[in-house]
DNA sequence: GCGATCCCTGACAACGTTGTCCATGGTCCG
DNA sequence: CGGACCATGGACAACGTTGTCAGGGATCGC
């Protein structure tokens, strides 16, 4: 800018002017400005803007794994949203550790973004009281943050989800509903497994409960158990999309019934098609970002705690017969 | 970090001393300092931070939609290497759009970011020419850059592939191989196609050629017009991930060969399974974000330009023959 | 023609950090 | 016991920008 300066034969203050616009300048004057920032290549150094003003234009995003598909769609909404705002998304993947949920939570803030969304890993967040008196606003997303801290908070009807799905493959006749679920201590796998139970009321049955980290050794070896019950599952409820997907793997051939928490693509072309109960994750980063930029303006009112509805998407697995049982 | 300093009775350069780890400090008044840091929940102002370095210890990624799984496996393996590196990843979708694109590019630059990791939606990069010259290390990934910029570059082996998609239908007797693909003014899309006459040779002909954006509607209606032809396709090549599962949709119930270009998770579980040519979204960017950190690291050598290759992944849907006609 | 007013322009300080250089005091060796 | 050296701590400037304030010239009204 200096040499931008020089090279106009104007002053530092009459450069900075041009370039953010300001008024009170000579329009003969700023076209000169102008034709030595073009001749010279010069941009604005962000970084001494940021320490002048002390805004930063980006927000930190910290999710699960942006190569999730739902985290993905999640994170694709948040940038259009930050770009409508002017703003840009940093963003980095925990991969479920609450060690580098919290490293990337203090990088950012560190780096002094504007405003968090985060899909906690662990469930301390006392670490964010700090950043969060300092005027950070930060919000949660997917999953609620851990005791004692009251933010802004979006989730998706989770339990409500799982009595749908449950209620679906009832009216189908089954009685006997296996429930695969991710770990319990995972805020949404608790709630689907809540809402599952809920739905069954007495048909519930532990036997019938599998709550592990996905994997496909682990899932088969649950479900062979299962099916060698005396009273063996005729539908299977799976907690997320990969353990849907997992299961869909693990019961290749078996004419189990099926509804799984979570949609995804191609779910429409396998045979059955895969039933579902749809979350928006591309609605919840949208809720969530635009809740954030809310506070980032100023908004100073009572935490909210959002929670968007999903939906039952039939598409021929859920609606199996109980008429046949387990081997088909 | 001055009100540190006051609190711990000492100079501030000792306090930036302590948080830096520079040795000279004296343990207990290194204790000293710690102690009132934490005390004041000081954090260190990244930016002021970048401003006196001038290194940011961040990355741009500019991709064409986080919410497409192959870029998404691109980011997450961006992601990990910078995570290596003690670096960010500000990441940004251009959508396709060359002018937004070059937008966050350059927004990117002003925020000086390190290095950056392009996958070019337009075909004239020389606005990044001044970038460049400053210092800045670029890595187009997926596609190159256009005419007159010589930078590191990492691709897959389209043409390559598109070869073994071809040879592989015609060792199983497909002699009229359809070509779905985008538009050939992406870089891919037109290397798929070179490659898919090149390996077709004689058989090649025009009519059995598409290149359009995806969509539903227009898919159809060109598959509709090639099987109408008195010398229908029995085999279908499509040119991207989106584009088989379109195909698949448009193709349903129809007993066509199909092989697509990129994997996508659930082929296997689809009926037929689907044969690929998959390409390592994850081997891509880890091999991109390696070279822009050597770079970083202050490797001048002359321009790279890597091609990873493809492989093709059999899964019975490329392996029908061409006994049957068309119709199925 | 003169003062008041307005429009431009510019000088300077400050944002929070780090690099350079210097001061102080203690220790060790001759 | 004196001098040199080392360990430690501090003062100051600089990174590149923007906010504040003041100065200078032109214009306008009287």
């Amino acid at each position: 800018m200096k040499d931008v300066a020089a090279a106009a034969g104007v002053a530092l203050k009459t450069v900075s002017r041009v370039v953010n616009d300001e008024p009170g300048v000579n329009a003969t004057t700023a076209q000169r400005v102008r034709t030595a920032i073009e001749r010279l290549g010069y941009s604005r150094n962000e970084s001494a803007r940021v320490l002048r003003r002390g805004r930063t234009s980006s927000v930190g995003l910290v999710i699960e794994d942006v190569a999730d598909p739902f985290y993905s769609g999640v994170t694709r909404a948040v940038e259009d949203v930050a770009l409508r705002h002017g703003s840009l998304v940093l963003s980095g993947s925990s991969g479920e550790h609450p060690a580098r949920e919290r490293e990337l939570v203090l990088t950012f803030c560190a780096r002094r973004v504007d405003g968090l969304i985060v899909v906690p890993a662990g469930s301390d967040h006392s670490y964010l009281r700090p950043e969060l008196d300092a005027g950070t606003p930060a919000v949660f997303l997917d999953r609620p943050p851990g005791p004692g801290l009251d933010v802004d908070t979006v989730l998706c009807d989770n339990a409500g989800g799982a009595r749908l799905a449950v209620a679906h493959l009832r009216r189908h006749g089954h009685r006997r509903i296996a429930f695969l679920g991710d770990s319990p201590s995972i805020f949404t796998a608790a709630e689907r497994l809540y809402g599952y139970r809920d739905a069954l009321g007495d048909l519930a049955d532990d036997r019938l409960v599998s709550m592990a980290p996905p994997g496909l050794d682990r899932l088969r070896a649950d479900l062979e158990r299962m099916l060698a019950l005396p009273d063996p599952p005729t539908a299977v409820f799976t907690g997320n999309g990969r353990l849907t997907v997992t299961a869909l793997r693990a019961l290749a051939g078996r004419r189990l019934a099926l509804v799984g928490f979570d949609d995804f693509e191609l779910a429409d072309l396998l045979t059955p098609g895969v039933s579902v109960i749809a979350q928006d994750p591309a609605g919840l980063g949208r809720a969530a970002a635009e809740l954030l930029f809310r506070r980032i303006g100023g908004d100073q009112g009572p935490a909210e705690h959002l929670t968007l509805p999903v939906r039952l998407v039939p598409r021929g697995s859920g609606e199996l017969g109980a008429e046949r049982p387990g081997q088909g």
